[in-house]
DNA sequence: AATCGGTCCAACCGCCTAACT
DNA sequence: TAGTTAGGCGGTTGGACCGAT
């Protein structure tokens, strides 16, 4: 019953493969192909290696037309574009790019492209958090309209009614808010600024500036603590802010906008240098969420959440049916959500 | 020159499914 | 049908390498 175990393990050789041990399981393949067999393949080979062993070699390194070195642009659209529809399926992106392995594939999600792709994201404006909001509003269409934003005003005056297709409004100089819930805020140079409620994240922005958040304790207005709550974090201007339940009284205006005393209960930081998510000590103190140690980062937020969002978005926004005819694509709906941010 | 920390990647590990007996 | 393994896959890790201090 059954068959026969594949290999001795201990005596079969594990560890790097010498040049030697290459050549002579490429000569073998060569001339005899796999036979369908690779648990039997290390003995006709003349190789103290297990058959899995041998099928990683030839696979990942040796098998003709392999090709190492940089990814190319087209090859991080796709590889981006399959992670948001299909996820992990390593082998099923080796299947798009000719000449790249799943192995490869994966080390370079995990080393370079994820960064990369994080920081595509959130570079632009400090901003991180919208996403779902965002999805509203990347659509194909050309010729955007923003109905909840159609009233929207600072206390500059800067009227921001403005279709995505222009060129968007400079940023705040300092530091603003954007909360979702119901309603919407922002703070810019110590003024409240409204705008009417219906977007449905919550996100915030720290200027590289200068970071009214971290000293806005003092000013009693945010309460996410001082610098040094957010352990780890060297520098405050690789920090963006988001999250808030809020807990506000609010004044409704006549054109749907509103302004309110803001009491936020849940902010969260997100650390661009490390790329995790944070909260104050004064966050967790309070509401009971400890810092893990071994992780580095509180236990209620990670990457993998910016991970999901990243996915979601792009599958939702830029993916479908359109990676494999159109690459480009992906590129300018990204742009188009580079815009959407910076306009926030 | 030595040390340290971060990055990169080849290779291993363990799990799942299909295939075999 | 049940027990077992091979093949395939994604996750993880060890160590080489490199730049900063």
């Amino acid at each position: 019953m059954g068959r026969a175990p594949c290999c001795d393990k201990a005596n079969v050789k594990k560890g790097p493969w010498s040049p030697e041990e290459d050549e002579k399981l490429k000569d073998y393949i060569q001339t005899h192909g796999t036979g369908g067999n690779w648990i039997a393949l290390p003995q006709k080979a003349g190789l103290r290696r297990c058959g899995k062993s041998c099928r990683l070699r030839w696979l990942n390194y040796l098998r003709p037309n392999i090709k190492h070195g940089e990814f190319s642009d087209d090859e991080d659209k796709v590889i981006c574009a399959l992670f948001a529809s299909i996820g992990s399926r390593w082998s099923i992106m080796a299947a798009q790019l000719p000449g790249r392995t799943d192995n490869d594939i994966k080390n370079y999600w995990n080393t370079k492209l994820k960064k990369k792709m994080m920081n595509s994201l959130i570079s632009m404006p400090e901003i991180r958090k919208p996403l779902h909001h965002l999805q509203s509003f990347t659509t194909s269409s050309t010729n955007y309209s923003y109905p909840s934003l159609s009233s929207f005003h600072d206390t500059n005056n800067i009227n921001i009614n403005t279709p995505l297709s222009s060129p968007p409004p400079p940023p705040p100089s300092s530091s603003y808010m954007y909360n979702n819930n119901s309603h919407t805020s922002s703070y810019h140079n110590d003024q409240t600024l409204s705008i009417p409620s219906s977007p449905t994240t919550t996100a915030a922005v720290v200027s590289h500036h200068h970071n009214p958040v971290l000293q806005s304790q003092d000013h009693g207005y945010l309460g996410l603590g001082p610098m040094e709550d957010y352990q780890g974090v060297k520098d405050s201007s690789t920090l963006v802010m988001f999250g808030g339940d809020q807990a506000a009284t609010s004044s409704s205006n006549s054109d749907g906008s509103c302004q309110y005393d803001h009491q936020y209960s849940s902010i969260g930081m997100y650390d661009h240098n490390n790329m995790r998510n944070m909260r104050s000590d004064s966050y967790n103190k309070e509401f009971g969420v400890n810092f893990d140690k071994e992780k580095g980062y509180y236990g209620d937020s990670s990457l993998d959440s910016s991970l999901e969002e990243i996915k979601q978005l792009i599958s939702t926004n830029f993916c479908s049916s359109k990676i494999d005819n159109n690459l480009n694509f992906f590129a300018d709906e990204t742009k188009e959500v580079k815009k959407v941010m910076y306009y926030y």
